[in-house]
DNA sequence: GTCTATACACTGATAGAC
DNA sequence: GTCTATCAGTGTATAGAC
């Protein structure tokens, strides 16, 4: 009845396993750390024998090098909000929805960050260096730019950006302190809103933005 | 020379060698998380032999709670801003700037909590639930009193709580990355103060209060 | 390509001499 | 109280049958 596995077969199959393996290691990083986390659990989650967790990535810290790196790239997208903007209102605001968004959708991703750069980065500090201070640098100058055309307060543009990095993202990282502040029940989707309600308007009003 | 060790200085070498290696475990789970560190390295940061380790602390759980239970302490003790001022721009302004001294001066302890936070509080989930619910809904009754007498806007107590406890400790947590960003050099006390004014600006303009 | 069995290193914890 | 030596358990990684 089944065919003889084909080269194309045998890629879908390789690539099912990879995405599944990268999204049961996300899973477990975030929930017990790089150093709780077990490649055996790693592989029960994904429903693998251990042997093939390391037949597609041969040590623990190549794995977790490449879940960092997904995130990072997610992180990245986010950023696009930024730019095409208008003007502060448009462009700031948008930015903290899409990051909420992201802390709603990928918590797991958000603590895995979270994680490896309270560790000191060790796994991704190139990535730091280079293209994290590329993007802030570049954001921090269109920042700087409506403050010059009066359009908003002349706040530090890196504090801007990092109370929005930390306040968004302390939705994911501080999600189970959240929950357990709102009775032990997850934030709805009403109370998602009035999140990030609540956090546009504390920031757009706090750096003079009428929205 | 010496004399012999009296019941007074066995309590004081006691005091000094528990002294340690709670402030060796800190630093340790910290960098490493609590996955990742042994009392191997624990020992040897506090200049103990591993079995001394054991026998203040009969095991690493143990030794962590103690950690994770000093933090929260001093953590509360921020709180105390909170008390006895006399509106929000009093109260929520001196609170920032506790909370922002605590990260420049015990980033370990907050690195720390955060940690144990993020994978679901197994070792504190007790003080959550009791002690920081009660400081809390205390806290948003008195900001929710501000708002009434037309004191400051009506913000949801809880998300502007969230909002000053991740953006103060995302210069600890996140002191790596703001580091990296601040041409990998540390803050000068110029920049702390920098950092502390920003964000009290920003949120107090905010919540629509003049400061 | 897949999986079982296993090698090898390391960790938390303790027994027992001092 | 202090420290050396050691045990039992577990982790990463791999060899080799299929």
């Amino acid at each position: 009845m089944s065919a003889e596995p084909t080269p194309l077969r045998q890629n879908v199959k390789r690539r099912e396993n990879e995405r599944a393996i990268l999204a049961a290691a996300e899973k477990v990083f975030a929930e017990a750390g790089y150093g709780g986390a077990t490649m055996q659990l790693i592989a029960d989650v994904a429903g693998l024998p251990k042997a093939n967790v390391h037949y597609y990535f041969q040590t623990k810290e190549e794995l977790y090098r490449q879940v960092v790196s997904n995130i990072f790239d997610i992180w990245l997208q986010a950023a696009g909000s930024f730019d095409g903007a208008t003007g502060p209102a448009e462009g700031i605001g948008a930015y903290i929805d899409a990051k909420m968004e992201l802390s709603r959708t990928h918590p797991d991703g958000s603590k895995v960050w979270a994680s490896e750069v309270m560790h000191g980065a060790p796994i991704i500090q190139d990535y730091l260096e280079n293209i994290l201070v590329e993007w802030t640098e570049g954001r921090a100058r269109v920042i700087q730019g409506w403050i010059d055309a009066g359009r908003m307060d002349p706040i530090s543009p890196h504090h801007l950006l990092y109370l929005i990095w930390a306040t968004t993202q302390h939705y994911a990282d501080f999600g189970h302190q959240v929950e357990t502040l709102n009775g032990n029940v997850p934030l709805t989707a009403a109370q998602w809103d009035e999140a990030k309600t609540a956090v546009k308007t504390i920031v757009l009003k706090g750096i003079g933005v009428c929205g």
